[in-house]
DNA sequence: CAAAATAGCTTAACACTGTTAATTTAATTT
DNA sequence: AAATTAAATTAACAGTGTTAAGCTATTTTG
């Protein structure tokens, strides 16, 4: 190996590393109760140090976000390919979605919940958020070309859908104590209204 | 400065100048870029004057939040007085809870968005945001008396309902920049499809 | 091989933040 | 007029994100 790739390598190690440990402190502190100076801390590195690998504290948040985003693309996809029936498809990657959001409710907190620091106007569309999103969309098209929902909008249908999961996720996540149904069968009785309410 | 009229304004007067100020600028900037020190000097008084009429900065918000919906369900109650149609009153109450939420955002976001490690979540079952809650359960129990929805869970048709309309509230106030078709049609979109999607 | 250049990290500092304690000023009561 | 109380202020603390400059060890070069 040249010496010119250990040192990249090196670089992205501890760039990793300070992702790694802000992603634990923001997963159990919160964003805005974690400084700079406590991740340093956790590293062993000083503060500064951070900010030759990322432009400011939103752009870390950011970074580690974009990995989660991945995480998620990748498992809606996976489940998705067990199925051949488009309507199901889209149950079952919607299903996902919101057990995603539960089995990782910190992650998903930062990633769908946390109000965003209003700095970074980023492009949706390079994020691996939209990806996730066009996973679900383009399963959307295929029931649309089969004709299986009341509307052709593919792109109304699939915000709705959107919505409509990410509201379920994200008050199980929140107000854990409100006194909720069975947590299932409510789930289930989301995914299965938007879809009745969205079939042909 | 000093020549200021105190007799006229009262404790109370001072305490809703504090609120009024503080809303605006929660409004405009968001809630985590305003200082103590931006409210107090809007009013002309001393940051620390603050402290005298509230805990501290959370505090602040959480009473401008009650204040807020209080409107919220004085709304939703006045709003479904208009029809004798239950399925039309849930539609419109539907409907106020979520143009409330985006002519609101900052207040929104602090009462059902924003994760709150204080003691508020305890609040919650006190708090003006259950009371609208009830009042759309109310609408709910109307209906299923009606024999016009699916089932007669009524909190489960009423989670399931909140749940939708929260989700497209706060994403649409959160993701600001996603691509999102328009959003009137959207908004009636997630209606539509809760509603079809409960209906007998 | 020594000198220059560079990459990686640190120290010091700035302009902020929320918040508390002590203190001053103004109004009210005695 | 003096004492008391209420209201608002000043000063300070401990913390924040962030920038600029400096240091050190390694790599590159003449």
């Amino acid at each position: 190996m040249a010496s010119r790739n250990r040192q990249e390598s090196g670089k992205e190690n501890l760039r990793q590393e300070i992702m790694d440990a802000a992603r634990e402190l923001f997963v159990a502190e919160g964003y805005a109760s974690v400084s700079m100076r406590k991740i340093a801390d956790k590293i062993g590195y000083s503060p500064t140090t951070i900010y030759l690998y990322f432009k400011d504290k939103s752009d870390l948040l950011h970074q580690i976000c974009e990995q989660t985003f991945a995480h998620l693309a990748q498992n809606i996809k996976s489940i998705q390919q067990l199925s051949d029936n488009p309507l199901e498809k889209l149950r079952s990657g919607l299903r996902e979605y919101v057990y995603f959001g539960l089995k990782h409710p910190s992650q998903y907190e930062i990633v769908f919940i946390t109000p965003l620091p209003h700095k970074f106007e980023s492009d949706f569309d390079e994020t691996n958020g939209r990806v996730a999103f066009d996973t679900m969309r383009d399963v959307v098209a295929e029931c649309v070309s089969d004709n299986l929902l009341k509307t052709k909008d593919v792109e109304l249908i699939s915000q709705t859908l959107w919505a409509g999961i990410h509201g379920i996720t994200s008050i199980l996540i929140q107000h854990e104590h409100f006194p909720f149904v069975e947590r299932d069968k409510l789930i289930d009785n989301v995914i299965d209204t938007l879809i009745i309410g969205t079939k042909a």
